[in-house]
DNA sequence: AGATCTGTCTACCATATGGTAAGTGACCAA
DNA sequence: TTGGTCACTTACCATATGGTAGACAGATCT
């Protein structure tokens, strides 16, 4: 039985192959993803793998908890964030796609999570449901003020998850559009998020 | 060798084998959907599937070209809708609610396209391309005119796709949100959509 | 030094999966 | 009647998969 407890700093075995199963169930998806094809990739035997985490559900349940807990973190880091209504929400947006910069398999696991229904789902969804609510309050504060244009909160929340989620992790789509999975394709595609979603917010005064 | 063509019309076992096929596709995704899965269901035997499908992959294309050609089909009917520029993107949102009440796997489906990457989502892609390419004209042109604010048309496309798609099917945290998937909370969800896109589209005169 | 613990490995295994080969009964044209 | 096609079936099979059991080397403890 494993000692060190799931945190697993470093490159230590345990730290990679949760990296490598991110990854692969990020891109590939879950079911999609065999022990041995990670082993393999990680050059190492499958049986390493199911010693750490004895079984694939117990990986899929150890990568959900440590990438709720970083996107939590990222997003707890820019809700802390103070000043008015848009440059908030502008933050929050601008951190998401930092996010996205340096952790792009971060981002497609949110994408898979919707797939993979109860319990792993529901899993992420509780680590991430007290930002959601603080979130909601922002937004409708923000509009009780008259700061930002009425809108359902939830939904509208909703909708700007899904913009910036499909923005970001819709690549097969972004290539017939033309779009190059490129850096300055990122900060376009920011741009134009951040351009539409001011449009719909932001009251004219 | 099956005589019959693809479109198999009523209910053929081809087109029973294609909707069990798009539903599991669309749920559970491809590769998690296994053949004796889908047999059990129909009360076939798997055989049966692999005489009118010679693969599995087979199976996936010809769900693919079935949905794709559906979807068209009722995206091309409400671009036909003449008007202005905003009742003109209204026409086509509230079609594609309206597909989705109708025959909700299929936008799972053009969901799960993301992530089967080539050539899967390539030949989805392929079909609808044409459809693209007109709603980029038609975008550009409503800004030209100066009817819409001015955006990337391509990303705005994007963006109503990934928002629209999102409402849709992102079903977990819809629940998680409260919403339940009833055909007021769709009416709802509609409504808050329109209302964000007008918001963020119609130049105020 | 000997015992114990840790991390990884080799050796298996039951099951599931996509797919091949060949058979069977119904229908139909000659 | 007979031969052939159609729709579907039973009988298999090679491979991949998640998982169990246990060996083995090195470190750590007594």
């Amino acid at each position: 039985m494993p000692t060190s407890n799931g945190v697993a700093d470093g490159n230590s075995t345990p730290a990679r192959i949760l990296d490598a199963a991110l990854a692969s169930f990020a891109t590939r998806g879950y079911e999609a993803t065999s022990l041995d094809a990670l082993a393999a990739g990680l050059e190492v035997r499958k049986q390493t793998i199911l010693y750490w985490f004895p079984s694939k559900e117990v990986l899929l349940d150890a990568v959900i908890d440590r990438s709720a807990a970083e996107l939590s973190l990222a997003l707890e880091g820019s809700l802390a964030t103070a000043g008015t209504g848009w440059v908030r929400v502008e933050a929050v947006v601008r951190s998401v796609f930092r996010l996205a910069a340096r952790q792009p398999e971060l981002l497609g696991l949110v994408r898979e999570m919707g797939r993979l229904g109860p319990p792993a789902a529901t899993r992420f969804v509780a680590v991430l449901e007290p930002l959601v609510a603080r979130a909601s309050q922002f937004l409708e504060a923000e509009m009780d003020s008259g700061h930002m244009r009425r809108h359902e909160p939830r939904l509208l929340l909703l909708t700007i998850y899904s913009t910036v989620i499909g923005m970001l992790t819709e690549v097969e789509l972004l290539r017939a559009l033309g779009e190059e999975p490129t850096a300055r394709s990122l900060v376009r595609r920011r741009a134009e998020i951040l351009d539409l979603l001011r449009s719909a917010l932001v009251t004219v005064p």
